[in-house]
DNA sequence: TCGTTCTGTAAGTGTTCACTTACATTATGC
DNA sequence: GCATAATGTAAGTGAACACTTACAGAACGA
């Protein structure tokens, strides 16, 4: 044997860079010579890492997904005694909504769906996602009655989808942006159940 | 002179087309190659009737907004002495969201918003879609308080945008997606303005 | 009927892109 | 220190694509 591998730490080392690639370039936009580029390493290195371009924006639709978790699980570690942790979320993505470029990722692979792989990545993605909001969802208001917490997380997601779209088009200054997340949410998570 | 061209009626017979097209292929997937083939034409003819394929994605935008406008226009024309304008709006959603593939087509425009006219067309698109809901929240409170109706109607975008986002991953069933725009839409509508 | 313009067909063309191949260099276990 | 496998450099390849050009036929006003 001789020289081990650094494969696994070359991939993590790599997928931030493109994530940023991807969220600024779009998926077909962003060519392997460029992720290469913005790497500093030749195609070929890139295609050591993963079997092909497909690959690499799977993996970065994986790597999205945990790193802001992991941001909300910071957020929700500081101690706020008023708030609840939903409330909490809603308050920091009032904040920074759409800051790195995760929705551009989305949407890119939205207009990608009709490849298997890439629906599969995205579905498992928002599936985590709303079971992550629905459980403080449902924690927020211990038991009370309401419209399903499922339901109320989709919506959530909803308006953090149209608060990025609204900053990527710039059609609501930063501050109504804001209002939306913090005022609309705080009624989402509210409501006593309608109908 | 001899001949009077046909260019107004080809271009408006030929967008349905190309909606579909894009809708189902996105915009890099839309090949003009493709495109022709399905207008039963060469690309030459397309490109008599626009400059180059953006051109051809940016009448698409408009034409999905007349279109879906139209039909709204439609739905509300409809007599329904109970229901207000909104309400027939978000049941009607909740029954046809996502149909036609309009939000195919928006995603495949948001992954090319480094483009700028293909930003201002979509900004231009969602500027009037919320104004559209906008008037008919305000309409539906008349007068009453609540959080800013502004807002509200782009969280109505929101429900509808993640609405369709699970139909097209098949995240839920079509009853629950009914559901949400249906209950949580009401929720939204009924809130009486929190902070 | 003639001339002009619209409309259709067919075949390019230059570029860009995902992915590959060939080979030189470097680190490391034995 | 030497064999071995990882890592780096450079060039290339075939296909796909947006867009063009050249030309033939068809409609229609004069």
């Amino acid at each position: 044997m001789a020289r081990v591998s650094q494969t696994a730490e070359r991939r993590s080392e790599f997928l931030p860079i493109l994530a940023a690639a991807f969220a600024e370039l779009g998926y077909r936009r962003a060519t392997t010579a460029e992720l290469a580029a913005r790497c500093r390493v030749r195609e070929n290195v890139l295609y050591r890492l993963w079997p092909d371009k497909k690959a690499m924006f799977i993996a970065t639709i994986r790597f999205v997904y945990e790193h802001s978790v992991e941001i909300w699980r910071r957020v929700l570690d500081e101690e706020d005694g008023q708030a609840s942790a939903a409330q909490r979320l809603l308050q920091y993505e009032a904040r920074h909504v759409g800051e790195f470029g995760l929705y551009r990722i989305v949407f890119a692979g939205l207009s990608e769906t009709d490849d298997e792989d890439i629906r599969d990545a995205l579905a498992d993605m928002y599936r985590r996602y709303q079971k992550f909001f629905a459980d403080h969802v449902r924690d927020h208001r211990h038991g009370a009655g309401g419209p399903d917490a499922g339901l109320v997380a989709w919506a959530v997601i909803g308006l953090g989808t149209v608060a990025s779209i609204t900053r990527e088009l710039g059609l609501v200054s930063d501050r109504q942006r804001a209002r939306l997340l913090r005022e609309v949410g705080a009624e989402l998570l509210e409501t006593s159940g309608g109908t």
